[in-house]
DNA sequence: GATGCCCGTGTGAACGATCAAATCCTAGCG
DNA sequence: CGCTAGGATTTGATCGTTCACACGGGCATC
């Protein structure tokens, strides 16, 4: 018979406690351990040896209360829509958490009421539970960086800072984006490749401008294709039957034969609207979504989409959060990445 | 033009500060806010007031210095392999962060090799970092069960100790889990229901615990369907390629009609060969997932589906922590919850 | 050989909260 | 009117770390 709650919380050794084993001060091991180079060789050896032996970690209440700093990173983790896609902010978290953790962050999740963008922020900031925000929603119009800026707390965004880009206001943070225009007309100009030349687009509500963006990247490589887009950009609501049922319309009035589309979920819709008029995907008709998201992946006979580079975002994110928490000057505040197209057979004439 | 960097990281008010304007201890404001019975009303409500006023909120590091706890949950989180179901830990993830909230705990992410279940762990531990950690891969054997057991370090499962459930062993800690051979019961009696009576399995490996689980309730249902199981247990990859394959292979030796899948992947793989041979899911065969992935809700014709309550799961979670951390005693060390058939078309003979 | 400087190390205080115990205040009672 | 019980409030110490500065020895300078 196991004793029922056997918990010795064991007790983690402390600054004094390696101090009075290695024969040093408190000060001493500190500085072993944040600042090396102000030992003597010997004495800085003797001193990590027996970190080492004891397991010693400092404790980070004592660390944060002290220097003002927690090394943790505020991210709101928003309720992925049913239907949305998230797999794509799985990637993202992933790479940010563990990149974070090579400046020795860690990433702190909190969540908040939907229809209040702020919640949440305020009182985080407040208990000097985190050092920075890593902000993503950004598109909505941008509350939280104004907030955040006027509380003075440091924090990075996934996202333009579309209001006032170059309008020299107060916008000037530090931001990582993917050029959404770039991902739309490499997936154009892919379909023209492929022979095609009423290339459409189906894209969301005119209000988004992360929408608006990717379109405008179809009508530039339209343009310097020379076709005319007149009629081609249609819009609509992000889901399957939505898409499915507008590519119905667009296609018993116009002789389309390429898609591209704001989102996999509206590229799958058109998969869909193909199957039911029996035409096959890529051979006869060019589709294009965007995200590779898993249902791109595993969707019939496979969606080419235009990938982001969300590892290589949080990288880029954390390397900026590295020297705006340093107070260093950060000269170079906005870094736009490209996408790249992932080609499956929704966009192959030859499946091979 | 703007100043480059207005940081004014606004001082919050301390104890201190709200005692001194209340005209009352430090003592007496922490009490206010702690243990609110102990003040006389009248002092109690103009404690309060000043505490709304400056936006007062206790310094998370010395309360955690004091109190020794950080109040915040490690989850490690792993990166999805491509491919992989990965919607499935959004869901659960953003309710176990709202739900710990409720309880006044944050979640903070780390992350570890891959290869050592064990790394990340330790060194949250000796920084005294968390109070607990919820484990969400004890499937894969859960040394973290264990390793965490011989720490005395508090924590809750997300999966059952399927190494020694019932034997007594050292595996009595606080779990929560799905019952996935219910799930594949219900999915299997569906298809009976729906005439089918040579219904297959499609799973996994005999080396996964969960697998061999869910595989069992549709060896279950069947038998007590009085239908035969012999050569339509089929097992494969996790990929939608080797299940499409796989089915091929299948349906050229026996006549079968529906399918019991132990991942959506697999479900995905399984219509794909049926469209391959001309074959309409749901009218001619019918088709169950597991996990009600994105993918199930966007592939054509609608991928039937077991749904996990990952919610609750979150939920009964953080019930269980806030018991295991109050030290009381747990005498529901283990919870098992019920999952749900999602039905869409590639079940069901009529597509209404 | 005294002065000044630098380098490595040690000492006391401080960060902001809570704990334990002392002190104050008020009411009740003999 | 004094004494006490008991609740309300304050005081001093403490958690483990880092900061600011003091200290002491060795070396170069004059």
């Amino acid at each position: 018979m196991s004793q029922p709650s056997g918990r010795h919380p064991v007790v983690p050794p402390t600054l004094a406690t390696v101090a009075e084993r290695a024969g040093v001060s408190r000060q001493t091991v500190s500085n072993a351990l944040n600042s090396p180079g102000l030992l003597r060789p010997d004495t800085l050896e003797r001193v990590l040896a027996v970190v080492a032996e004891l397991g010693y970690t400092p404790n980070r209440a004592a660390r944060q209360l002290r220097t003002r700093a927690s090394r943790l990173v505020g991210l709101r983790f928003e309720a992925a829509q049913e239907g949305a896609s998230s797999a794509l902010l799985d990637r993202f978290v992933h790479s940010l958490v563990e990149t974070s953790e090579r400046i020795g962050h860690h990433v702190l999740l909190f969540s908040g009421d939907e229809d209040d963008p702020l919640d949440g922020y305020d009182e985080l900031l407040r208990s000097t539970a985190v050092d920075a925000f890593v902000v993503t929603d950004t598109y909505a119009g941008t509350p939280q960086a104004a907030f955040l800026q006027s509380r003075g707390a440091p924090f990075v965004a996934f996202g333009r800072p579309w209001d006032d880009l170059g309008a020299g206001g107060a916008s000037d943070w530090a931001w990582v984006d993917v050029d959404g225009g770039h991902g739309a007309r490499l997936a154009t100009e892919h379909l023209i490749e492929q022979g095609h030349t009423r290339v459409a687009w189906l894209g969301w509500e005119r209000s988004s401008r992360i929408g608006e963006d990717r379109r405008s990247g179809w009508e530039t490589a339209m343009a310097a294709a020379g076709h005319p887009v007149a009629g081609l950009g249609v819009r609509t609501t992000d889901n399957v039957d939505a898409a499915r049922m507008a590519v119905h319309r667009l296609l018993e009035e116009r002789p389309v034969t390429g898609f591209v589309c704001v989102s996999d979920t509206l590229g799958i819709g058109v998969l869909h609207a193909l199957q039911e008029r029996g035409l096959t995907p890529g051979k006869e008709v060019g589709v294009v979504g965007f995200d590779d998201s898993l249902g791109a992946q595993m969707v019939w006979p496979g969606l080419s989409s235009v990938r982001q580079p969300l590892e290589q975002v949080a990288v880029e994110l954390v390397t900026l959060l590295h020297l705006v928490l340093g107070d260093k000057p950060v000269d170079d505040r906005g870094t736009m990445l490209q996408p790249t197209l992932v080609v499956r057979r929704s966009s192959r004439r030859d499946w091979a």
